[in-house]
DNA sequence: GCGACCCATTGACATTCGTCGATGAGATGT
DNA sequence: ACATCTCATCGACGAATGTCAATGGGTCGC
């Protein structure tokens, strides 16, 4: 279950009803930080059409082999999204032998729609 | 290199109908590049709070003098970021007299949340 | 007309971001 | 043991971004 925990990788403070939608009341500072954080890890084009190739792989799920010759990117580039993808909470990353496979957190993107829409 | 072919404002390229959402499909690297540019207006903890800030604000509206205070920003960065968040079409201005008034155009941020959420 | 007010634009700056090539870290197969 | 494969990290680079002070352009009240 080595789900990126031990070594250096930073978990992030992510959305789970940390934050006050956007439109309600006034949103404070710190939500503003943390709810731009996650928003910035989709606000890229690479990003956004790698949640999207993930999302229709094969099994619901694909390794970084599967990912650069659609995005047109070079290995490092790809590994470096996908961080922080994941460091975001919206994808997952699972190793299996020399393979790394990265799938769709469910409710990340959902609870993101729902705080920004009023 | 702006497309500035009218004389005041771009209106950019945005979001109604635009994209199909981003689980559905695999997005093309147009929509992914429109998407994205939508949601970088809103990938930023300053112009979130001045979204929250608008909608919260007496009559639905505020000027800028009403929000340089409340995020502690200088008045021409404050203009900028709203300039940002008028081109994506999440804020509306209208100027009367001395004042320019801005207030959030209502389906906006509910199209963005659609083509985020699976 | 003139000063005061509100706001946008400009130019400049430091920081962040996206990208790549090179290298390193594990896992597998022979 | 060794070569090979997949992927992450590092270092570097140009481009984009957020911020400010200074300036300019309208609008109102006197």
């Amino acid at each position: 279950m080595t789900v990126t925990a031990p070594p250096t990788t930073t978990v992030l403070p992510v959305l789970t009803e940390c934050c006050s939608p956007v439109v309600g009341q006034v949103i404070t500072p710190g939500d503003a930080e943390t709810l731009a954080t996650s928003l910035k890890a989709i606000a890229d084009p690479t990003r956004l059409r790698l949640v999207s190739l993930v999302a229709a792989h094969e099994d619901r799920e694909a390794c970084v082999c599967d990912l650069t010759e659609p995005v047109g990117l070079s290995q490092p580039t790809v590994s470096h999204h996908l961080k922080i993808l994941v460091e975001a909470g919206i994808l997952s990353r699972e190793q299996r032998g020399r393979w790394a496979y990265y799938r769709l957190v469910p409710d990340t993107l959902t609870d993101l729609a729902r705080l920004i829409s009023p």
